[in-house]
DNA sequence: AAGGGAGGGTTTGATTTTCCAACTGACCAA
DNA sequence: TTGGTCAGTTGGAAAATCAAACCCTCCCTT
């Protein structure tokens, strides 16, 4: 009984419900980096107060970040990823490196590297778990599992 | 001579910039899939029609997405995927993924499957390019390249 | 010739969010 | 006593969102 103009369910869409508002993924950011209090995420991320109030509480309530007292009189809080916070920082390299690509002419003008734990810079790739393949458009075809919502073109069924 | 609100520069920042608006990751799956169609888009994402019009002509600015004519009399238009919209396919994937994992009590009843063409289902992971190693939050060390925008803990530098 | 539908938007007006600056309230240090 | 840190909340103006209606061009059917 699926109203007329639903939506398609996807885990994209769900996904973004709830990381998706302006300065989340930012929140994610900073406190996967280790800033972990309110006034230092309202710095470098730039954000309003209050709305980042509200994001944070938003997180929490999602499961993506705790809230922990670290000291109460006066009370302090501080925010840390969970488990699925964590694993969505793969996401956020991924998009780092996106636009290191193609929002800078000057490949050696990056505002931050990272270095992974093999002693090189980390140049994320996100690939097959089962062969190992890097990910292209044109090795995917997308299976829709709710009847009605067909896909058209290449990564059709 | 940084204001001093100015918020950290930062990859991931400019990107969302881009692409995170509401609904404009969703238009770049629905073309991904396929789906390049005004009318086809508004069904498939639920966004109002006035905010997808001013999202797909923000990506056609930002060169994630062409605007083509497909029929002259009367004009009509569809929307593909550039090159760089295409790479940003592989962080729709490990969104979807995470959704799936986290935001799914059954995990098999997911909205949508992508086959690889390995022949396996695909299930993306973020990997080091230069070890291919799974990338873990705590194997990462960050390093800030603009003076005075420190990292505090973990993936510290 | 008159509807009706598809397609790709724009317009209108009401509702929500965002944004910014100021403020609170508890504490500490000079 | 004044000033500063920290974690927010409050108030009011500005901007974005939303749903529904409208527009225009074409094609098809009656």
């Amino acid at each position: 009984m699926a109203a007329p103009k639903d939506p398609r369910p996807c885990s994209i869409a769900d996904a973004l419900a709830l990381v998706g508002e302006k300065y989340s993924l930012l929140v994610l950011r900073e406190v996967c980096l280790g800033n972990r209090r309110f006034d230092q995420l309202v710095r470098n991320i730039g954000a309003p107060r209050d709305v980042l109030a509200t994001r944070l509480r938003r997180l929490v309530d999602a499961g993506i970040l705790t809230r922990r007292t670290y000291s109460e009189h006066p009370q302090r809080f501080e925010y840390r990823p969970t488990e699925a916070g964590l694993e969505l920082e793969p996401v956020l390299m991924t998009l780092m490196a996106w636009g290191d690509r193609h929002l800078r002419r000057d490949q050696l003008d990056r505002p931050m590297v990272i270095e992974h734990i093999c002693g090189n810079e980390l140049i994320p790739a996100v690939t097959c778990t089962a062969c190992g393949a890097p990910v292209h458009h044109q090795d995917l075809t997308a299976h829709p599992q709710t009847p009605g919502w067909t896909v058209t073109g290449p990564t059709a069924a």
